[in-house]
DNA sequence: CAATGCTGGTGCATTTTTGCACCGATAAGG
DNA sequence: CCTTATCGGTGCAAAAATGCACCAGCATTG
């Protein structure tokens, strides 16, 4: 019916000199680049090369004519317009998603039970809103929890998924790692009125709250803000280290994602934290090819990326 | 943060297996044929090569294992498939074209007088609601009408756009036929009730209401289906036609546009419409590169596809 | 301080995509 | 009937996008 001639050719003139059209790809890719926070992991989640993510955003930026990334050492950070452009591309995100579901029929119609295990700290103040969110999206999952705190329930096939405080998972397990979480000091304020704390040297009436270790100074004592404090009492669990603690037995070192969600306890000044410990995500080899495995892992990956403040103790 | 290890490995594995990642931009490219019905009208609005387009519509099809479009000889047609899918694409457009307008900062803040002129026929049982939509759109536009059945008032410079019935635009205008306008034979029914047609031989006490031919028996009648009926009055307006018939003059020869929207009138048996003349959009060359008045001419021309099938008389 | 692991960037070879110039087929116009 | 215009399809060459193998810079770790 029309013609490329006349109007249509003018504005195609037009669109020489001034703005092209959008590459609507492009736009994913922003997503991407945007939620990974850097051009490699967002190559890696789409699947091509990180190359080419980054002469993709440089294009779409010089044609838009629009800075959305501070290029840091550190990766790719949004600027305020970029800001502005990932929370409308999301939207755009979620209607594409549902076209794949519905119209091109790739709905996950996930099924079957994911056993999964972690220590009930985690389960409890990390992951419970993204376990139950998982379960609502998927709801002919059954999720088994079964909280515990060693690797050998995953071994001995009683768990599917593990996600587990290490530093060096064993071979025959397949994962990544998903955050470092940070350590710091708490106590209650009453008992930092109550009792003195003091520097390097010796003196001051406060005590640490022991953990399991049965030597009498740990090392994590010796290296701690207050190495002369000595130590009482000996609870090999977080959350009853938070509970001696909130009812003033003394100072914890506890991960700053428990210390710092707990209103009756604050951090012992200067309040700095420590990288403590890594966690990984892990399943068996056999197991990580299963698809609603997979989606769970992925998930549950994404879940301790957007809880980095939060376990890196930049949320207090 | 994540490796490109173990998880993400295996789930590009699953992907090579299966379905890719959707292309977002195919979506658009999709929503281009589905619009303008033809390969070579979306590669024209795209400003791409329309074997491009083919190629692309093919392999998204195939890689996603569905059929969107029906090959005619007259174009593409979309499946049922399509169809659902053209809806969910179309909300996707609109938030793209939000982000364009938006933060893309594209915002096409039209501003000036647009002078046009169209006959009022046309302007108040086609376009109108497109001319308040074009105003509500961009409110810093002016938009002016003025209706008239002759080009000169374009030449003449008193006015920015014309549209016009007519076969052969002069050469120093520069636009496109937005449509052929498809003619048919209206009468009241109380009309047909009470007078008599006939065949093509004589006879019929029915007779045709004239337009504003001198010559007793003009072409029109000749070629009609009762090219023996009298001719009667000279109404040489169309809407003056449309009154005429509704009174119970006659039997008028109007567009199907006007008769078929009007309930006081109806097609003569067997109802068959033809092809009448030409609509062509028109500016002077040395405005068709301006922004208003290509946008304006765009969303007219759209406007006439829009409605394409009422100008050649298919809704009736 | 050295080692490691991450980040983005770049030149180059390869692959992929695209545009172009055709073709045959189909409607519609005269 | 013939002419014209438009449709989609295809082989081929040019152009563009991509992947790859590197590099340097920076942060963290030990």
């Amino acid at each position: 019916m029309q013609k490329c001639t006349s109007i249509a050719s003018y504005a195609e003139e037009s669109r020489r000199e001034g703005k092209q059209l959008v590459n609507w790809d492009d736009l994913k890719i922003f997503l991407a680049v945007a939620r990974e926070g850097s051009a490699r992991g967002a190559a890696c989640k789409l699947g091509i090369h990180h190359s080419t993510i980054t002469r993709r955003v440089e294009a779409f930026e010089s044609a838009q004519k629009i800075r959305l990334f501070d290029r840091l050492p550190t990766g790719y950070t949004l600027t305020a317009a970029g800001e502005e452009l990932l929370q409308a591309v999301g939207s755009v995100e979620d209607e594409i998603n549902g076209i794949e579901r519905h119209i091109l029929g790739k709905d996950i119609q996930l099924k079957g039970d994911i056993r999964v295990t972690m220590s009930d700290a985690i389960a409890i103040h990390i992951l419970m809103p993204d376990l139950v969110n998982f379960m609502e999206t998927y709801p002919e999952v059954n999720l088994e929890l079964c909280t515990s705190y060693d690797l050998l329930n995953l071994t001995k096939r009683e768990a599917d998924v593990a996600i587990r405080i290490t530093e060096n998972p064993p071979e025959h397990l397949v994962g990544r790692k998903v955050c470092r979480y940070h350590c710091a000091n708490y106590a209650s304020p009453s008992y930092l009125a109550q009792y003195e704390l003091a520097g390097d040297m010796a003196g001051g009436s406060a005590h640490w709250i022991g953990w399991d270790s049965t030597v009498p100074i740990p090392e994590w004592v010796r290296k701690s803000q207050f190495p002369h404090l000595p130590v009482r009492g000996r609870f090999n669990h977080p959350l009853t280290q938070v509970a001696a603690a909130r009812a003033g037995l003394g100072i914890a070192r506890i991960p700053c994602f428990l210390g710092d969600r707990e209103p009756a306890l604050q951090r012992i000044p200067p309040g700095t934290c420590e990288p403590c410990h890594d966690i990984w995500i892990l399943t068996h080899k056999d197991l990580v090819s299963t698809v609603r495995i997979q989606t769970f892992m992925d998930a549950m990956a994404e879940a301790f990326r957007q809880k980095r403040d939060l376990l890196e103790g930049k949320e207090a």
